[in-house]
DNA sequence: ATCCACCTTCCAGCAACTGGAAGGTCAAGG
DNA sequence: CCTTGACCTTCCAGTTGCTGGAAGGTGGAT
């Protein structure tokens, strides 16, 4: 397919696509046309990427954890550390993720009535967690 | 307290800390000597910052989420809006993590034998949702 | 044949830092 | 009092990760 529905399906814009390929993340097939060509496991590496750098991984970071499912570092030794780190930095996150939303609720209830409440909900935030 | 232990206690580099004073999303006190002094509630946005920056918002959407906290932002009508669209991106970020979450775990298991399943993992992954 | 929407490369600009130079401040020790 | 060293200051340049626009080729429909 070309980069447009290939776009369209990963959710990411053409250009950052094109990019993607320009930093070795990708490496779709050329049609005579010189027109990239995305296979279906393209589309999902794109996806897989959009869904990871919204998610505050650096691109470095996504690289590492694309290679995870790349035959060549699924059997070396050290795979197993690099996944199991990210693992805990994914539950960082996930109990962040959760800290704020709960204060954003709280804030939320706080604002219906126009309170305005002293708010020591920002203490709360930064000392949690 | 100066900027080092302001760095020190939100988890940010100095470096940082004074690009977010630039962009004005803080405004801590100077002492005599020019130096910047950091008071509690200002290590307390800093820290927010530090959090929300690592979960994949933008500087503007975090100069949001802090407008939320100040008395001003408070009183306004659009303000629940704001914070309900946020809830709903924060669930977004949270169920991917999730998802991102298990697959990895998967892979660490499948790793552990040195197995190499043909790993449809990844379209797992970018499928679901 | 000529649209028009797609694709290509290349180059410039923006966002959000990050590093380094050049120099001021301050508490401690000789 | 003077120096040493760890802090702080501003300023300017470089990096990362896109993002927009120009200039031009491709391909299906009228």
């Amino acid at each position: 397919m070309n980069i447009g529905e290939a776009s369209e399906r990963s959710g990411l814009p053409s250009k950052t696509i094109r990019y993607y390929e320009d930093i070795g993340l990708i490496r779709p097939e050329r049609g005579g046309n010189g027109y990239r060509d995305y296979a279906a496991t393209d589309v999902h590496k794109l996806r897989f990427l959009q869904r990871s750098r919204g998610l505050g991984f650096s691109v470095e970071e996504c690289r590492q954890l694309l290679a995870l499912y790349e035959d060549k570092s699924r059997a070396s030794a050290d795979v197993k550390d690099i996944a199991e780190s990210k693992l805990a930095e994914i539950d960082r996150k996930i109990r962040d993720l959760s800290d704020l939303r709960r204060t954003l609720e709280q804030l939320v209830h706080a604002c219906h009535g126009n309170e305005r409440p002293d708010c020591p909900i920002l203490e709360g935030l930064s000392d949690g967690g």
